[in-house]
DNA sequence: GTCCAGGATCGGG
DNA sequence: CCCGATCATGGA
């Protein structure tokens, strides 16, 4: 276990913010989360301090880049448009909110999913599809200050390889309906080698959105996701119907993203997220 | 039962 | 380039 004081984090929001879909909360003060091919717990054990159910090492090498802790959103706060009164409600409501670096599979995976249905309806699918196919990863024994994970055993993301190995029945199973064939193909293509995570890293933003959209499956809403969550690209700016909804009420339909040239992403993530549950949820 | 969901594809204008 | 129809299922 592990110690840490952090400022602008709040683990709880990240799980309620709709940008990965296994990272639960478990109460107020503890969540988890499957990633990695790991399982973690986060307590909080104070204002601004977190207890990290690992060790030093691994919160060094994984987690600390995982929740994008080396970012300063303190500054980034003080940057926003002070005429903008939404967006600051908005980020002062959201607060602790940081865009997570997930797995870039997995979030191409869960996102193609994502079109046309509701979260916990994902959540769903993504937790099939990692029990028929992803390696078992045994629920921690934890002490004080964590508390009892909620399951005895979890299921890591499956990898390209062993997701390509299922069967259209077997994926049918999960409920991703008409969109397993594209599961299917961007498995194989990852799988191959024909899509390569170092490479697309590697690219600048133009290239790596021609490269995602060219996937069968992937089309504009959802190759901004997957740039925004997993390849850090934090000028990204995700439309969905939420965020459209937002633009139409409190933008004349369009927000200036040139306004956040690094950083228009994080502020896409605070309207999602208080738009989402300031009144009510789901 | 009814309605809509963190949209994308396809064909046609 | 833009438009409308269509897509399979779960969850409320």
């Amino acid at each position: 276990m592990v110690i840490k004081q952090i400022s602008f984090f709040d683990p709880v929001k990240i799980a309620r913010s709709g940008q990965a879909f296994r990272i639960q909360v478990i109460d107020s003060d503890h969540t988890e989360l499957v990633a990695k091919g790991r399982y973690l717990q986060i307590a909080r054990t104070g204002e601004d301090t977190f207890a990290f159910s690992c060790s030093e090492d691994e919160f060094q090498n994984i987690w600390y880049n995982y929740f994008d802790l080396g970012r300063d959103y303190r500054e980034i706060s003080k940057r926003i448009d002070k005429k903008d009164k939404y967006l600051q409600r908005a980020e002062e409501y959201g607060r602790g909110i940081r865009i997570l670096k997930q797995e870039v599979f997995e979030t191409t995976i869960s996102y193609i999913i994502s079109q046309r249905r509701s979260i916990p309806s994902i959540t769903t699918s993504v937790e099939k599809i990692s029990r028929i196919s992803g390696k078992v990863i045994k629920a921690p024994k934890l002490k004080s200050p964590f508390v009892a994970p909620i399951h005895s055993e979890y299921y890591a993301f499956p990898s390209p390889d062993s997701l390509a190995r299922l069967s259209t029945e077997e994926l049918k199973e999960t409920g991703v309906g008409y969109r397993a064939p594209y599961i299917a193909e961007a498995a194989r293509d990852f799988a191959s080698g024909k899509l390569d995570e170092k490479e697309l890293a590697r690219t600048g933003d133009e290239e790596l959105y021609k490269a995602l959209t060219g996937m069968y499956g992937v089309g504009t809403k959802v190759a901004n996701c997957i740039m925004l969550f997993s390849f850090a690209r934090t000028s990204r700016f995700p439309i969905d119907v939420w965020i459209q909804r937002i633009l139409d009420n409190y933008y004349e339909g369009h927000f200036d993203t040139s306004s956040y040239p690094d950083t228009a992403g994080i502020m896409q993530q605070f309207m999602f997220y208080y738009e989402r549950t300031k009144d009510i949820h789901n």
